[in-house]
DNA sequence: TGGGCATCTATGGGATACGATGGGTTGGCA
DNA sequence: TGCCAACCCATCGTATCCCATAGATGCCCA
């Protein structure tokens, strides 16, 4: 399985457009994306919207959308907690085509959510990958360190052995 | 089962290129780096990324991206406790492409981290290896030296006797 | 057992393809 | 008819690939 992994720092040009990482097409389009053909259900394009807990903006192909609806099935259906969090899930979606040269144009709004000019920075999450305003991610991936190292002191104390990954 | 070990010091080129050591190079191969074909996550290339602790980069193949994929499952979709994990763990992560003549070159990013520059060196530990400035290794290695005496005489207390792997 | 040869690894450099960017142009829709 | 989105080009810096060289190692044969 691919994943979305690195970060990466692009221009957002005049007209709003900004290039998309080339490995990160690379995983879209092997995940199915479908970039330009009316394949999957996005009907070509990525599926894009605000991140509720961050200033920043969650993007992914095919396999995010899956997970969505995964989440949402595992609730029972009329329920009103599903139907609002179908709202501030899918509400705030958009579809964004991707062009011949691989680049996306990021709307108002989302651009709006994560203050986005002049440049943005792409960061893979495996799965997903996420947009943000170049400083603010600084700070929200320093804090992500500190975390990562608590977290894997814990690993570390019910694991038999061996290196962690981020170990040092 | 394969794993890195010695140390190995090799030049960095002008254009931040330097050349595994053959021998990582082997337990790569086999580990499954994928080197060129897009079999496996990377499509091909090593996982390398900063170390939490220490100035130094983390390397190693497909298993060591197997061990951040097993940090994150248990951790729930969408929460924001995995975002922010994920970006520490794979925001971090670059994918170093080994070319035909078995070299990689060294991202900015990371060499900043770890200071390199000139020379550097790469310490086999297992089932990772390590990429350090020649310098600092040394006086990083001295410490663990310490270290290893120290917990050596732990091991000889309860042991029955015999000689020590380590000793010299 | 010593010399010579075939390899392999580590490096340096030149040539090239690709990714990121900036702009111009066309077609659609309001 | 004015604005915006999709498309097409051209440029440029850099990552990649290929080739050549040098030193070290190990092997074969005389």
């Amino acid at each position: 399985m691919d994943r979305f992994v690195s970060t990466f720092t692009n221009k957002l040009d005049a007209k709003g457009r900004v290039s998309i990482p080339a490995p990160f097409r690379e995983v879209l389009a092997r995940d199915g994306y479908s970039g330009g053909q009316p394949t999957g259900p996005a009907g070509g394009g990525i599926y894009c919207y605000p991140a509720l807990d961050t200033p920043a903006l969650d993007a992914g192909g095919e396999s995010l959308a899956s997970k969505i609806d995964a989440l949402l099935t595992g609730l029972s259906d009329y329920s009103d907690e599903r139907d609002q969090l179908s709202v501030a899930l899918y509400g705030d979606v958009h579809i964004l085509k991707i062009d011949g040269d691989g680049r996306i144009v990021l709307p108002e709004e989302l651009k709006r959510h994560a203050k986005l000019e002049g440049e943005v920075t792409f960061v893979g999450l495996g799965q997903k990958f996420q947009i943000w305003q170049p400083q603010a991610f600084e700070a929200y991936r320093a804090d992500a360190r500190g975390r990562a190292r608590d977290h894997r002191q814990l690993f570390a104390g019910r694991r038999s052995g061996g290196d962690e990954p981020s170990g040092g």
